[in-house]
DNA sequence: CCTCGCTCCTGGTCGC
DNA sequence: TGCGACCAGGAGCGAG
């Protein structure tokens, strides 16, 4: 599942390949995965034919290329499934929803494939708008109630906090709330727990100063992921042009359910909330009580 | 405004 | 061998 780190390794994989390049043609291979876009395949085709694409931007899981147009964007999100593949003109991958045709003025000729099996990710033509806490900066309007990431610059830490302790909810509930923090998804949501030591369910109004190291755990988790996609050029031209778009990671919870606890050696346990999977360590991350 | 549950989707896997 | 049930979960939406 591509959370912030599986992004980030698209977006830099792309930066060399798209910045610059301009689109020759586009195919739709299938309507659904234009969910997002506002209006019928003809427009998000004609909008996209002809123009030139600037370098790529992400916050949280979004993904968006500005276009030559003024103050728009082609906006990717991969969902659940969703792969953005690099090719030469005559490769073709199954499950291709969406296609696009590039010339650049160094590469030459290239494919962009957008492959998604389960169709929970699409690409959409979006204008740009100015954030509200810095308006030099500008990001497509669908993107614009996502909370920045803990990877941000801009990312105000007190802020965070305050906001977590406002919540009524699970901690969980809150990290996979992308109005409130971006770029964590399930996976990465155990694992930070995990690290911090904190149970999934707990109220975020009892973490205290806890939030505090959860929040350095999600940034080590995320740094660690983003450390295994590589960061060379070749490296992350792989990564895009790769056969499963996604790298290999170290888990210490998520789907070790019955294996021992890398901390305490105690069975990880598994429980469905949410409508998913939580993993953890029901020594280590025990539950607590609002104060 | 806030919280929460439902829905969208497909293909791989499992059990009968 | 075939087939139905189940499972994975990011994000938007509407109910309460």
């Amino acid at each position: 599942m591509p959370e912030l780190p599986e992004v980030e390794v698209v977006r830099a994989g792309l930066e060399p390949a798209v910045t610059g390049a301009r689109v020759t043609s586009v195919t739709v291979f299938d309507e659904r995965s234009l969910r997002r876009h506002d209006g019928p395949r003809e427009d998000f085709i004609d909008r996209l034919t002809g123009i030139r694409m600037l370098a790529p931007e992400r916050r949280g899981k979004f993904l968006w290329i500005p276009l030559s147009a003024p103050a728009s964007a082609l906006v990717v999100h991969l969902g659940m499934s969703g792969q953005v593949l690099l090719r030469d003109r005559d490769t073709d991958d199954p499950r291709t929803r969406i296609r696009l045709e590039l010339e650049h003025p160094e590469h030459g000729p290239l494919r962009l494939n957008f492959v998604d099996q389960r169709i929970f990710g699409s690409m959409a033509i979006d204008r740009l708008v100015p954030t509200k806490d810095h308006p030099a900066q500008s990001v497509p309007s669908q993107v614009a109630h996502i909370a920045r990431d803990p990877l941000d610059e801009g990312f105000d830490d007190e802020h965070f906090f305050a906001a977590l302790a406002r919540r009524r909810t699970g901690v969980k509930r809150a990290l996979l709330d992308q109005t409130l923090v971006s770029g964590i998804g399930n996976i990465y949501a155990d694992e930070a727990l995990w690290a911090a030591r904190v149970h999934y369910n707990e109220p975020t109004d009892a973490l205290s100063r806890r939030a505090v190291s959860l929040l350095s755990e999600v940034r080590a988790v995320f740094a660690r992921a983003l450390a295994e996609g590589g960061t060379s050029f070749d490296t992350q031209y792989l990564q895009v042009n790769g056969e499963s778009g996604y790298f290999a990671r170290s888990l210490n919870a998520y789907g070790r359910q019955g294996l021992p606890c890398p901390r305490c050696g105690r069975p990880l346990v598994r429980e469905r909330f949410m409508n998913r999977g939580s993993h953890f360590c029901a020594k280590c991350q025990p539950v607590r009580r609002a104060a």
